[in-house]
DNA sequence: CGGGTGTGCAGTACTGCACACCCGGTGCCGTACT
């Protein structure tokens, strides 16, 4: 289907302009449906060269590439590296942070004839000046960098996240170019739905990563863990990260770390600014031997000889934990990772993952917005509430998403008469659809951390990869403890399921097989999130093999 | 949901216990002040 020609074409672009001899496995591949006007979905872990995909394939169709990339310091990362190439377009950036100058010279870039590669963050679409401007330029693709930030922050943390798509649309949808170091096929299926991506090249390297060995610990008391944490952390052998669930304990971690003497600093989305740039160069650099980090540490952060990724408490998902994970060993050197818990860290998830909006909220804000009939922010509703601008922000966002109420310019407001009663039961609605979908998430993660099988097979089935039933680099493969595993599963002489299998039940609708084990489905709803059934569910007729999506 | 902190009281000189309460992650943006 694609022209020698092209293929022929990028590795001069790569030569050339980039000063790159071979291109990677799979980038030539991603590149050539992108300048062939394809939307392409590339999930390769961080190092195998995402970045070249957009670098080349907006070199050769020129005009304006739009990246979307959720970190200012990730853009700078990004612009600089394509500045030192020898010979490549120019790269902007639009943000809070720039100067009028500098905006300037990036509208005259992107206005101009030269191709050009614009940095924004998503909320930068929402501004109705940067919008207008970029309808009337020149772009012909846009990308999305890490991109599962579209499923995992959407209406709730970063709602503009959830407006890509829209925007994407009103641009006269260019091919668009999706990003992503991890995706399980519900996550892949959420950032292609979301971004209202048309028939995507999917574009898949790599997930597996044998050199990272994979061990799991319980606890039943605090105390216990935390030695057993800071006993490996400080046997790591080379650098190491160690990942906790609150900032208060990347403080407590780090202290206890750096009495022992290593070179150990704390890590966490409200320390200041200046503070993590200086953790983060010094870890570049070599200068410590641990960071202790909450989520915030990871994203553009590339270290290559990251030894030990230790987590003393459970992730919100697996697709989170093989993110964090995935920062060790990209030399391709032996690496672990260990991961600690008790049954009760899953309370802190489970929190987290709770309801978001208060039926009151929802009915106060509805009242405003009715009784004013103007576009309201989340600040001007608060200041006569006295509810917090966030829950407020939170009701707004759902209210839009159940396309009670409009986002403008000036703030949102109401489309439609329907009484308080009604919109606080649709926007729950819609809430509890997604708690369920978060609470499902984190017991996937328990299942990981519980499973008696091979753990680099419970990771990669949830990706979606078959694999052998023993790894042979797991806690569980190493004390031959893995539970005999029932392959008949994976070469199907039965009833046809597959992983990546659609399949209808009676009260859940349709979804997709995440796992197979023994006599056992994990199956992704997705109003209802993970569910475990048996697979003698078929012989009942309560499930049933769907039409493949 | 669970852990840490503060309060109140008992009843005695500084401490100890029970219980209520609150807090817990991820980052853009814009605006107001120095």
């Amino acid at each position: 289907m694609n022209a020698p020609a092209t293929l022929e074409q990028s590795a001069r672009t790569a030569r050339e302009v980039f000063g790159w001899d071979d291109l990677l496995p799979g980038q030539a591949e991603a590149i050539d449906a992108v300048v062939g006007g394809r939307d392409t979905l590339v999930v390769f872990p961080t190092g195998a060269g995402k970045s070249a995909v957009y670098q080349i394939a907006g070199c050769e169709l020129g005009g304006t590439t739009v990246v979307i990339s959720p970190l200012l310091a990730l853009q700078l990362d990004q612009i600089d590296s394509i500045d030192a190439a020898p010979d490549a377009p120019a790269a902007v950036s639009l943000n809070s942070r720039t100067s009028a100058a500098a905006k300037k010279a990036a509208w005259a870039a992107i206005e101009g004839p030269d191709a050009v590669y614009a940095f924004l963050a998503p909320e930068q679409l929402a501004n109705a000046e940067v919008f207008d401007r970029l309808a009337k330029a020149d772009v012909r693709l846009v990308v999305i960098d890490e991109a599962h930030c579209v499923s995992a922050w959407g209406h709730d943390f970063r709602p503009d996240y959830a407006r890509i798509g829209d925007a994407i649309d009103a641009l006269g949808h260019p091919p668009v170019l999706a990003l992503t170091a991890t995706a399980s096929a519900p996550v892949r299926d959420d950032i292609v739905s979301s971004l209202g991506m048309r028939e995507p090249h999917l574009e898949v390297r790599g997930m597996d990563r044998p050199e990272i060995h994979m061990a799991v610990r319980r606890h039943e008391h605090d105390a216990d863990k935390r030695r057993a944490v800071i006993a490996d952390v400080r046997d790591a052998g080379g650098p190491a990260l160690l990942y906790v669930a609150t900032r208060k304990g990347t403080d407590s971690y780090a202290e206890e770390l750096r009495e022992l003497g290593l070179r150990a600093a704390a890590y966490h989305g409200a320390m200041a600014q200046k503070k993590r740039d200086e953790v983060h160069s010094a870890w570049s650099a070599g200068d410590l031997d641990v960071v202790v980090a909450t989520s915030a540490f990871g994203m553009g952060v590339d270290k290559s000889d990251v030894r030990l990724v230790v987590h003393a408490d459970v992730t919100e998902s697996l697709d989170s934990y093989a993110q964090e994970i995935g920062r060790a060993a990209r030399d391709g050197q032996p690496a672990r990772a260990i991961l600690h818990y008790r049954a009760e860290d899953f309370s802190l998830r489970s929190f987290f993952a709770g309801g978001r909006t208060k039926r009151a909220d929802i009915a106060g804000v509805w009242d405003v917005l009715q009784q004013t009939g103007k576009p309201l922010r989340a600040k001007d509703i608060a200041d006569e509430s006295g509810r917090s601008v966030r829950a407020i922000g939170r009701v707004l966002n759902q209210l839009v998403a159940c396309e009670l109420a409009v986002s403008g310019p000036d703030g949102v407001s109401a489309r439609s008469k329907v009484s308080a009663g009604d919109a606080v039961t649709a926007v729950r609605g819609r809430d509890e659809a997604e708690e369920r979908i978060r609470a499902s998430r984190i017991e996937i993660m328990r299942g990981y951390a519980e499973t008696t099988h091979c753990r680099r097979r419970a990771l990669l089935e949830y990706f979606g990869v078959e694999t052998p039933a023993q790894c042979g680099s797991c806690d569980r493969c190493d004390t031959g403890t893995v539970a005999p595993a029932d392959d008949s599963a994976a070469t199907a002489d039965d009833d046809g399921i597959r992983i990546d299998s659609t399949v209808e039940h009676g009260e859940f609708g349709s979804g997709t097989v995440m796992a197979i084990e023994d006599d056992r489905l994990t199956v992704f709803f997705a109003d209802h999130g993970y569910k475990v059934l048996a697979r003698s569910a078929f012989e009942n007729g309560i499930l049933e093999l769907g039409e493949a999506a």
